[in-house]
DNA sequence: ATCCAATTCAAACAAACGTTTGATCGGGTT
DNA sequence: AACCCGATCAAACGTTTGTTTGAATTGGAT
């Protein structure tokens, strides 16, 4: 309807800016991508950087409402909520079949951050990391201290991003048939398991129960 | 002496590049802070491009001079020394006193590879993982499948780079004062440990603190 | 001193960029 | 009908981009 060229403009936006980034995408291709004129960009937003910004926060807004909460049902063990945790931040990445830029805008702005990086860190990072960092609290118990969190959270989201971030180089590395014979089971599996050994649970694959707050001997 | 200019244009190249990234970073400013002509980058090196792969393939000889070998004394045990591996990997980031676009510039090829990606992957990015693979080898025995082992080495330099990449959203998400207490020894051992851990070695020699909760154990 | 090739320089090149302009269109309202 | 206002359009704006040009300069060999 009304401002329908606006909303085509934020999608071709962020499609063209996760693809090339923020220098090399140039207003023109945004345009006739979206059968706007030129002029549309600035009227609509006035000027580039303000387009960005929307087609970012557009992004953050996508993100949100395809992933309603970062909670689960309260009844699933922690170990478990971190299994879905890892396995669903996965999924948005390796799933070719969906546009995917809302997620690579947001990892591109992450990777070389704008000014739009504080309002990306407000809307979809902090909540991130709030829900993780709940999920670690009935994990390891309520009484272990803040950093240790922090440490802990980036050891589980770095291993997440790393196969996003670098995928390119991953295929060079290990050949393209090797990467995509890579599920997001068999990683999601394999990072829950090392994490969660890694934090001193052991090798907790069906533990369903509660986990005591770690033993400190042994 | 001669090619002095040339060498001042690859290194100011190289540091405005991983700064910019390529589109954002101008000829001109490039010369300008090389002391050099505007016509000097078409004299030296035929176009912008070319200078920008020169400066990529002069990062990567700085690394494997400055790394001489990613082996280490063959009698250091292997736990120690995937805690050198690991420290080794971090020091080159947060050492803020060296110029350390070396290291910046390829990363950000490797976070939003070009043409130069390959070239990179091969002289810098397989060494690694070969030596990487090797400690691993050392650590769990030779009889574990090679998937295993990368999805293991994954694991470790994800977290190791995830601090580089992600350094602005880490500064944003905890604050620049939490993020300045972070030392290269600290987030070594952590990694160090938790990884450890992951691989199901527990309490493993050179373990400088248990893993959780941390007691800072140096 | 003279020559020559390599290098540096100021100036200009065409192309592409983001942005602005002023006319034009289309539907509501008076 | 006349009016108006938001939206779209082609065209041009001034700037910056990477690149090229041709003269000036350098330093060593003859």
């Amino acid at each position: 309807m009304i401002d329908d060229t606006r909303q085509r403009l934020i999608d071709a936006a962020g499609a063209i800016f996760a693809e090339k980034g923020y220098e090399a995408a140039s207003v023109r291709d945004i345009c006739q991508q979206a059968s706007a004129n030129i002029a549309a960009v600035n009227y609509h937003f006035g000027d580039k950087k303000s387009l960005y910004v929307a087609a970012v926060r557009h992004a953050q807004s996508c993100a949100d409402s395809e992933n309603p909460e970062v909670v689960w049902p309260a009844d699933m063990p922690p170990a478990q909520r971190l299994r879905e945790f890892i396995r669903t931040m996965l999924e948005r990445k390796l799933d070719t079949s969906k546009p995917h830029w809302h997620l690579g805008i947001m990892l591109r702005e992450m990777a070389h951050p704008t000014e739009a990086c504080a309002a990306v860190v407000d809307d979809y990072v902090r909540p991130m990391a709030d829900g993780l960092r709940q999920i670690l609290k009935e994990l390891l118990g309520q009484e272990f201290p803040d950093e240790q969190g922090n440490l802990i959270g980036f050891s589980i989201v770095g291993q997440v991003l790393f196969y996003y971030i670098h995928q390119p180089i991953i295929r060079l590395l290990i050949g393209n048939e090797a990467y995509d014979k890579l599920s997001v089971r068999m990683l999601a599996d394999h990072i829950t398991n090392f994490s969660l050994a890694g934090m001193g649970l052991g090798s907790s694959i069906g533990r369903t129960g509660p986990v005591v707050p770690l033993e400190t001997g042994s």
